[in-house]
This record gives C-alpha cells, sequence and structure tokens, in this order.
RNA sequence: CGGGCUGUCGUAUACCGGUAGUACGUCUGUUUUGGGAACAGAUAGACUGGGUUCGAUUCCCAGCAGCCCGACCA
C-alpha cells in the first residue's frame, strides 16, 4: 500500500456491530474498523489497515534492535524433534505444536527459538573474538495455548520479536542487559505507551536480578503488578514479598495494584541452552567456557493490542501518531460538486507533500457516518471538507483526541503534518 | 486441562415438534447530507453426524466450533 489511499477502494469495511463471540476491547475494535480477521481462536490475520500498523511497530522494533546492536535474521519456523530431545524441551513444554508429515516424520512449529539459533551459532562461534553478538527475528510463533483469549493479546499464533545474545562471561551479558533496559524503553515511547509501562520484577522460582517484564498499565491485562510511581518499577504479584521489597529498596506503602500485560521481557538464560548443544567458546589462554546467553522477546501483535486497549475512548481507536496506519483522515462531506473538487485538490496536494492520508471520498454516507468511521478508525487528525469548511476558506482540522477543530488553510495542513 | 455457557442469513437477534421472521449490512434505483438518513425492490440462514418422531432448526446423544471462569503461560 502506498502512503495514501481512497477509502472508496479500501477493501475492508467497517462495521457497526461487534461480533458477539469478542468480547475484548482490542479484538471488537479492530475486527470492527476492518484492521484485523478472525480465523480461529487465537488466530487472526491482518487486512490493509492491521498490517500498516503491524508493520509501523515492526519497523520501530527492527530500529532499535539494529541500535542495540542487534543482527536480523529469520529462522524456521519448522524445528527438528532432535533439537527439542536435546533440551529435554520436546515432551516438557505443553505448548509446542508437533506436526508430521505422511512420511512419520515429526517436527516442532516454533513457539521460540533457543533450539534453532544456539546450533546456528555452533558454526561460527569458536573463539572469544566472536563474541559478543546478538541475534534476532521478527517471525511467527506458534503456541498451543489452551485457552487463548484477550483478543489478539492471547494468541496461538502471533508475531514476535525474539532476539538473542551471546556473551563471554556473565559480567558481558548483565552490561547488555542493563543496555537492552533502555533499549526497551525507548522502545515503548516510541508506540505511544512509555507512559504507562513499567520495568517490572517478576521471576518464576528464585528471585533474580536479571529477569524483567514490561508491562502495560491496562484492565484488559492478565497479570497485576505494583507500581512504585515514584521510581517508574512495579513488582509483579508473582514474586512480591517482603524479602524481595527489601532488596529492591521499595516501601510497600507507595505501591499502587494494578492490572497489567506482558508487553516485552528480558530475560537471563545463563548456559541453560548452550550447555545442552555444547555452544562454546576458547579464550585468550586457549580455554573453553559455555557461551552465556540472554533472550528478549516481544509480541508484536500483542503491543498493537495494547496500544488500542490502552488508548482507545468509548468512540474507537485512538493510534498514536508513530503507528497510524495513516496520519491523517480526510473527509469530504455532501455532494456538492464544488466540496468534492476541493476536497480532490486537498488529497492530491497532501498526497503530494508525502503525507500519508486515508481519504473517505465514499459517496452517499452521511456525515454522522463519516465521522463515526473516522473515530472508530482512529487516525490521529481529521481534516474535513464540506460546503461549511469552505465558506470560512479553509479545512477543518482537529485531533482525534481532541473535540473541537478549527480551520487551516491547505499550507498550513501540509506544513502541520509533514513528516 | 477442570468447570460453565452457546451454536439460526455477512453481522445482531426472534419464534417454533408442522411454510424460519425482523433489524443492520450488501446490491439496484430515487431523494437526502455536520454525528451512524428516507422510500421502493433485491440478496442470503438452522455447525456436523446419529437417535426419538408421521414430521426435528426445535427434544436426546455424540462430535466439532466459539465464548467465559480457573489452572497453565519459555
Amino acid at each position: 500500500m502506498t502512503n495514501s489511499m481512497r477509502q472508496s477502494k479500501l477493501f475492508t469495511k467497517t462495521r457497526k456491530e461487534a461480533p458477539s463471540d469478542e468480547v475484548s476491547k482490542n479484538a471488537e475494535l479492530l475486527i470492527r474498523g476492518g484492521f484485523i480477521h478472525k480465523e480461529m481462536a487465537g488466530v487472526y490475520s491482518y487486512l490493509p489497515l492491521g498490517l500498516k500498523v503491524l508493520r509501523k511497530i515492526e519497523n520501530i522494533v527492527r530500529e532499535e534492535m539494529n541500535k542495540a546492536g542487534g543482527q536480523e535474521i529469520l529462522m524456521s519456523a519448522f524445528q527438528p524433534k532432535e533439537n527439542w530431545e536435546k533440551t529435554g524441551r520436546w515432551d516438557g513444554l505443553d505448548v509446542l505444536y508437533k506436526v508430521s508429515d505422511s512420511q512419520g516424520r515429526e517436527v516442532a512449529l516454533g513457539p521460540t527459538h533457543e533450539e534453532i539459533v544456539v546450533p546456528i551459532l555452533k558454526n561460527y562461534l569458536t573463539s572469544y573474538k566472536d563474541l559478543p553478538k546478538a541475534l534476532y527475528q521478527i517471525q511467527d510463533k506458534f503456541r498451543m495455548e489452551l485457552r487463548p483469549k484477550s483478543g489478539i493479546l492471547r494468541g496461538r499464533e502471533f508475531l514476535m520479536k525474539d532476539m538473542y545474545s551471546f556473551h563471554a562471561s556473565q559480567e558481558d551479558f548483565e552490561k547488555f542487559y542493563e543496555q537492552m533496559e533502555g533499549v526497551y524503553k525507548t522502545l515503548f515511547e516510541r508506540v505511544g505507551i512509555g507512559h504507562i509501562t513499567y520495568l517490572t520484577f517478576a521471576s518464576g522460582g528464585t528471585f533474580s536480578k536479571y529477569s524483567h517484564e514490561f508491562q502495560t498499565i491496562t484492565s484488559a491485562g492478565e497479570d497485576t503488578i505494583y507500581v512504585d510511581e515514584g521510581s517508574g518499577i512495579a513488582i509483579n504479584k508473582e514474586v512480591m514479598s517482603d524479602e524481595v521489597l527489601s532488596q529492591l529498596n521499595m516501601v510497600k506503602e507507595n505501591l499502587v495494584e494494578r492490572k497489567a500485560i506482558e508487553v516485552g521481557n528480558i530475560f537471563d538464560l545463563k548456559t541453560k541452552y548452550s550447555a545442552p548443544f555444547d555452544l562454546s567458546y576458547t579464550d585468550d589462554k586457549g580455554e573453553k567456557h559455555p557461551v552465556v546467553m540472554g533472550c528478549y522477546g516481544i509480541g508484536l501483535g500483542r503491543l498493537m493490542g495494547t496500544v488500542v486497549e490502552a488508548l482507545a475512548d468509548d468512540k474507537g481507536i485512538a493510534w498514536p501518531e508513530t503507528i497510524a496506519p495513516f496520519k491523517l483522515h480526510l473527509l469530504s462531506l455532501g455532494e456538492d460538486a464544488e466540496v468534492l473538487k476541493e476536497a480532490e485538490k486537498v488529497y492530491e496536494s497532501l498526497e503530494e507533500a508525502g503525507i500519508e492520508v486515508l481519504f473517505d471520498d465514499r459517496a452517499g454516507l452521511s456525515a454522522g457516518e463519516k465521522f463515526s468511521d473516522a473515530d472508530l478508525l482512529g487516525m490521529p487528525y481529521r481534516a474535513v471538507v464540506s460546503a461549511r469548511s469552505m465558506k470560512e476558506h479553509g479545512i477543518e482540522l482537529k485531533k482525534r483526541i481532541e473535540d473541537k477543530g478549527k480551520i487551516v488553510t491547505l499550507e498550513e495542513l501540509i506544513k502541520k503534518l509533514v513528516p
């Protein structure tokens, strides 16, 4: 899809009513707006508008991973059974999809890629000079969730960014890990939920300094976290205890309980996956050591759904500028020839200026329908060309999140929106 | 995986052991146009399989699918 689009040509249509089998706000609004299509429980297809959002999120993630020194790869979704047997997860991971072909060969559909990335590294990593390395990919993951729910927040197939880092020592890993904390913060700010996303201490089993989730406050969340607004840090309920509080220098009285959704995690793997595959390197003294690993995940679909959950109002979605499918929704109202001519002119000028614009040029719709659609679809800016706006010699410009617009000239409009 | 609920045009719903109705959508036409317009016409439906019955979309059983609560969630 190009930067601009006529709504009359867009193949999806909006719906007034939400499907009865969806309860979550993100699924309801995304389906009504024609962003996604449900295939089965926990499995969704992305339609033009939805894919545009997903790609924008993807690009932000990619940019940040590249900045952090990550190198992008794309690993296979089909994964050999032997690799999973080596780590004990063929039978140990109950979300694993196992498929077999007509020859009876069994393979796994990748729910995560430690079992793939580590053997790949074995081919190229031998010396301390080869370290550190960070590899990432953006790929569909498959997990047999017993109960998918909350629209695109928890699915059986979902797009995920997973990065794996490889280090000569725990110290080197920790340095990188701390850098990733900052990278993730920037990333969530860029997609528009930085203000409600908290670095959250979490861990299964023993408490570790190096297992963090990034939790975004939303009532649709599956997790309960305790937020210290002052420090901007939170603790997952799972690991909450007096001991943990004292380790973190946090005071119980300052904490607020919130529902939240995990939008990302960063993880200390130590040698859990390098050991079974004997991924090791030789140091400058000729001694062999296992490689220390970390992993860093972000579910992109979940991130998209979280943005919807967190920023939508009762009229519809309100996309942040950075990930909106289009920056501007241009509406022509009425069938008056002069108005239509003017709207066309405005559209072409915006297109020429390189502004991402969705032009609601559909004929025969009432103003109310066009306004409602604009609110539902949630572009950050809405511009109206109508008999009324022409009488005032301009274009009515309104932000999605504001109630009142104002009349601007075409030049002012372009100046405001030009990238 | 335990528990609960539900399957009727594309969507949302109604009625019924005996011709399946309405609204929205969609299509055609006319009139409308600043917050989901009006009229006329058209379109399209009982999850699957078995059982009971003269007759099942309706009752029973099984399967499948979906939703909700819980458990689980590298």
